[in-house]
DNA sequence: AGAGCGTTGTATGC
DNA sequence: GCATACAACGCTCT
């Protein structure tokens, strides 16, 4: 039976190695490739302009490459339930295809979209292709557990085997048969959205460095992997958070929205490493996709991923509620220029290094503001144009040593992690012009300058810059031990050690469930 | 129980 | 540039 398929759009906003899309066009002969723009997702208060245009741009790529296929994108406007019910009948569906999404809201949306499905008769095809593998068999090869290591996950992966191999994008040839009624007149009813559309003000948009789309993001991905001792020496650590042009390959954003596949982007790197001395997880390339892989993981095994709250591995700290210190944080004006500059960048180009972001959020966090990560993890998620809902959760956590990380007496100064790789300042002086005339011995730390020096300089602290929020040494002292007190708290694995157990038979091996271990239990089973 | 390890700390000494 | 002290965490394996 030839179907009539609607293709939804959601993530992998990509032709290549999307196995959906080419199980939509199976026994199909008309396509419907259709993107919701759903105002739970694309709203003013989630999504950031720069945020918004990238996914914008990455809509006309996909609808570029869907019309040289003689087929195009429908963009669709309300909750997706409604708007399928809709479009269901509107278009005599028999096939719905989509990429399967991980994420909590994701998750609920398509269970209502499933049953809107079988009431309209609707076939459901979905199929795994943001990540690597199938993050639930990861968490069936550890005995339902969640990976809490990153050891743990390579073990788990290397036992799985390598991921699968990308698949080619559909062909003129696999549209032969295939077509997509355009004629109607929905050319301005599914049109691309536009920034306006949303209410941002489109005139005050900063240049854009990194167009969405499939085609931009394979071309970057060329790019990068032309660079053969590059990519084999990578080891991201020794990478510059404050270099003036990026020192690793920005290649994230485009992961995130799926116009490039991860799966793509392993196979390239094997590529590039086949023959040659390279380094390794969980430095590497491969060991970031594999961090990717490790937070979508435990975003999947652990309830409440994204909040404190009710999540049985994040550590209950007593974060303070300051209103005043978030919105200085946030506005790159806490008087320390390497995290104002770096929150000037994150404003501008919706893109910073990977360990500018940890130097911001150990900041806010547990270094200096003891503020709670979850705010930080609202600012990143508006601001970052790779702001994904798993990485985003899970490296708050990380950064704030609540999960994964525990080492919360290693902390970031805000003036000397910086001088690293930067002694100059010239990231600084290139993000917070004001104070560029300021000499290298106090660009860290202005408010050390003579007044000679500041006036020198065009820029008195206090006034035309603001002075420290807070004295870095003087907080992060006091917050390591605030930190002490919150682990002291914990609660620890089921109380009794096995040997005074009651119900422990001598000799055997009992389990000893962590209270963690419980929580996750009883949580998933609901 | 104890050792070893953990992508990416800082300050100080040589 | 490299080693070391700092004061010290949880997880994993033995």
């Amino acid at each position: 039976m030839a179907h009539s398929t609607l293709h939804w759009f959601r993530k992998g906003l990509r032709l290549q190695d999307n196995p959906a899309l080419m199980a939509a066009l199976r026994d199909c002969k008309e396509l419907y490739p259709v993107f919701i723009l759903d105002p739970y997702l694309h709203n003013k208060t989630c999504m950031g302009p720069n945020r918004w245009r990238f996914l914008i741009g990455s809509l006309k790529d996909l609808d570029l490459s869907l019309r040289k296929l003689n087929s195009r994108l429908f963009v669709v406007r309300g909750k997706p339930g409604e708007m399928l019910r809709e479009l269901f009948s509107r278009w005599k569906i028999t096939k719905l295809t989509y990429e399967y999404d991980t994420e909590p809201y994701s998750l609920s949306r398509d269970k209502e979209v499933a049953a809107v499905a079988q009431e309209h008769g609707v076939e459901v095809v979905y199929k795994v292709s943001h990540t690597l593998y199938d993050v639930d068999r990861i968490i069936e090869q550890n005995n339902g557990k969640t990976p809490l290591t990153y050891k743990r996950l390579q073990e788990l992966t290397r036992s799985l085997g390598p991921p699968k191999k990308p698949i080619p994008a559909p062909s003129v040839e696999n549209m032969q048969d295939v077509k997509t009624p355009c004629s109607e007149n929905h050319e301005g009813k599914y049109g691309i959205p536009t920034l306006e559309e949303l209410g941002h003000n489109t005139a005050s948009l900063p240049e854009e460095l990194f167009p969405g789309g499939e085609q931009e993001a394979l071309r970057r991905l060329d790019e990068h992997m032309r660079r053969a001792s590059w990519v084999c020496s990578f080891e991201k650590p020794q990478t510059s958070p404050n270099s003036l042009s990026p020192s690793t390959t920005v290649l994230s954003p485009y992961v995130t929205f799926g116009c490039l596949s991860a799966r793509t982007f392993w196979w390239r790197l094997a590529d590039v490493y086949q023959g040659k001395k390279h380094s390794q997880p969980p430095v590497s390339l491969h060991g970031q996709l594999l961090w990717r892989e490790f937070f979508y993981t435990a975003s999947v095994g652990v309830p409440n991923f994204n909040r404190m709250e009710g999540n049985p591995v994040c550590t209950q700290v007593d974060w303070d509620t300051n209103s005043e210190y978030v919105a200085a944080w946030r506005e790159a004006r806490t008087g320390f220029p390497f995290i104002d500059a770096i929150m000037t960048q994150l404003r501008q180009e919706g893109w910073i290094h990977h360990l500018a972001r940890h130097a911001v959020a150990c900041f806010l966090t547990r270094g200096d503001l003891w503020i709670s990560w979850e705010e930080g993890q609202k600012v990143f998620e508006y601001l970052l144009l790779d702001g994904d809902w798993a990485l985003n959760a899970g490296n708050w956590q990380w950064l704030s040593a609540s999960t994964f990380f525990h080492q919360y007496f290693r902390v970031y100064s805000p003036i000397a992690f910086g001088k690293k790789t930067d002694k100059n300042g010239d990231y600084i002086k290139k993000y917070l012009p004001l104070l560029k005339k300021f000499p290298a011995e106090f660009i860290y730390e202005p408010w050390k300058a003579p007044r000679s020096v500041q006036l020198a300089a065009g820029c008195i602290v206090g006034k035309d810059y603001p002075r420290p929020i807070v004295q870095h040494e003087v907080v992060s002292k006091a917050n390591i031990g605030r930190m002490k007190a919150a682990y002291a708290r914990r609660p620890h694995d089921a109380a009794e050690s096995p040997s005074k157990s009651p119900n422990n038979k001598p000799g055997a091996k009992r389990k000893v469930l962590s209270v963690a271990d419980m929580l996750m239990k009883k949580q998933r089973k609901e």
